[in-house]
RNA sequence: GGCGGCUUCGCCAAGGGGUAAGGCAACGGCCUGCAAAGCCGUUAUUCUCCGGUUCAAAUCCGGAAGCCGCCUCCA
């Protein structure tokens, strides 16, 4: 059983060989921490840690580096508009980033570097261009990359410079000898922050800190980089040229892109006005609600985020968690001694690379077969059907470290959605309760009018009954 | 203009040479005082269209239409 992954850079999928038998190099674009984090930010960050998480599950150590770019235009533009100094802006971005990414589940990657903390690797890097006839220095200040030097530019992303009519659309930089070359390291303007560099005070550009970095953690060569699909050109087709340029050896084994999240059907964009936040996606839906959403179609497809999307997985999610619930309460338990035939179809799907969307398919079929058996034997199963019901269980909750969700307890999970659903009500359970019991009395002097009456009430608040055996329970919808 | 992708049930969506997963919605049934939940059944002989290859195509090839992304900061 092997694992599958698409390369873009061949442009399907292939079998998985690590350069180290045994071990993965992994580098995941981070954020630039300029503004708060969007809702595609996230489904980023959550495909790349599923990921991480499956190839450690399949026996690799994974040495996972995600950096943060904590240099740059932006950034300067608003110290500039609010008088904060740089490192204040991006500190406070990159705690939020780390606040939200750990709400949603997501584990820290094993290096976390910053551009600004990497300046001599960054400067050491642009040097050893410069020495190799591959990057050149003009008046100014300015460094460029000098893409004519580099005879397989344009690799990653399928373009052809000579094809590429640069400047169709931005006045070229006259001192660049081609007009695709870019900027390695820029001169610092007044009251901009600078770093002392053989070229005179300034700042790095942004493709380079990757190289250098990804260098400095990870090597001249490695397994995976990551990131989303619009890093494809310029950004990493411009890490390839600098980091082969550099070392002459293949930069990166395989390139894994991700799809963007659509909202409404419409890219996020500014014009639109519709950047969806993660803060405001977690003040309407709860963290595994999202997690789970993000997980629900593969990774390279767009995905849409809409109300009606986010409903659908919350009843999906509360689907899960009834059956789990309902397993405990028949008294299946887990025994992680064994696993079934769920985790083998599991394994199988997220082996053909990384198929979350198909992985939830799995669960819910599961979630319909475990009903039937609870149904036939009366929630009361015995003997292999017992057998069979802890082997789902078990699976469940292997997937659910894996997937980064279901990892409740099914009790706290309704218990959390009864209290967040009593506070945006503003009702007290002991009233429901009353309510209930009054219900319950009621049912049993025969008057239903008045017991439907009730549950009426109850509905109108989003509460509904559901009358069992052993009496009558209550939930949020 | 260059490059890449997508089009599968009412909606979302997996599959990507061997005869259409799953979720939501809808309808019928079991259960229930009636419901809810759960289960059973029904809902794509068919995968945008037209050709071709093959014993066999939603899946491969060619063409058409529509939609989308990148080429400018962008996950």
């Amino acid at each position: 059983m092997s694992l599958k992954v698409y390369n873009t850079l061949i442009g399907k999928k292939e079998e998985f060989i690590p350069i180290k038998e045994g071990k993965v190099g992994m580098y995941v674009c981070g954020p630039t921490v300029y503004d708060t984090s969007h809702i595609g930010h996230a489904r980023s960050v959550v495909v790349f840690d599923t990921i991480f998480r499956w190839l450690t599950k399949l026996g690799f150590d994974v040495r996972y580096v995600r950096n943060f770019t904590d240099v740059d235009d932006k950034i300067i533009k608003k110290s500039n508009q609010t008088g904060q100094d740089c490192s204040v802006i991006t500190e406070k971005y990159i705690d939020e980033f780390h606040n939200e990414m750990d709400a949603l589940n997501v584990l820290r990657p094993v290096v976390e570097p910053k551009a600004t903390e990497n300046i001599p690797h960054i400067i050491d890097f642009i040097q050893m261009l410069i020495d190799r006839g591959k990057a050149y220095h003009v008046d100014g200040g300015d460094v460029y990359f000098s893409i004519d030097s580099f005879k397989t530019y344009g690799k990653l992303s399928g373009r052809n410079p000579d094809d590429m009519r640069a400047g169709a659309r931005i006045a070229v930089d006259e001192k660049k000898k081609n007009p695709l070359d870019f900027t390695l390291w820029k001169p610092a303007k007044p009251d901009e922050p600078f770093w002392e560099s053989p070229w005179g005070e300034g700042r790095p550009g942004w493709h380079i800190e990757c190289s250098a970095m990804s260098y400095e953690y990870l090597g001249e060569s490695f397994d995976i980089h990551g990131g989303g699909k619009d890093l494809i050109f310029p950004h990493h087709e411009n890490e390839i040229a600098q980091s082969e340029a550099v070392f002459g050896v293949q930069f990166v084994k395989y390139w894994i892109h991700n799809g963007f999240v659509d909202i409404n059907n419409e890219k996020m964009s500014k014009s639109l006005g519709n950047f969806t936040m993660i803060k405001e996606v977690l003040a309407a839906y709860s963290p595994e609600v999202i997690r789970m959403f993000l997980l629900s179609n593969h990774y390279r497809s767009p995905i849409d985020y809409s109300e009606d999307s986010m409903r659908e997985i919350s009843l999906g999610l509360d689907r899960i968690y009834a059956f789990l619930e309902r397993l405990e309460n028949a008294g299946v338990k887990v025994d992680a001694s064994q696993k079934g035939e769920l985790w083998k179809e599991f394994s199988l799907a997220m082996n053909d690379d990384f198929n979350s969307a198909k992985a939830l398919g799995l669960i819910f079929e599961s979630v319909k077969k475990g009903n039937r058996l609870l149904d036939e034997t009366g929630d009361t199963p015995k003997d292999d059907i017992l057998k069979t019901l802890v082997l789902f269980y078990n699976d469940i909750k292997a997937i659910a470290h894996i997937l980064g969700i279901f990892l409740l307890s099914p009790s706290s999970y309704f218990k959390f959605k009864k209290d967040k659903g009593m506070t945006a009500m503003a009702i007290d359970p002991s009233e429901i309760e009353d309510l209930i019991q009054q219900r319950a009395k009621a049912r049993k002097n025969k008057n239903f009018s008045r017991a439907d009456e009730i549950r009426d009430l109850l509905q109108a608040k989003n509460i509904t009954l559901e009358d069992g055996p052993e009496g009558t329970t209550w939930r949020f919808e």
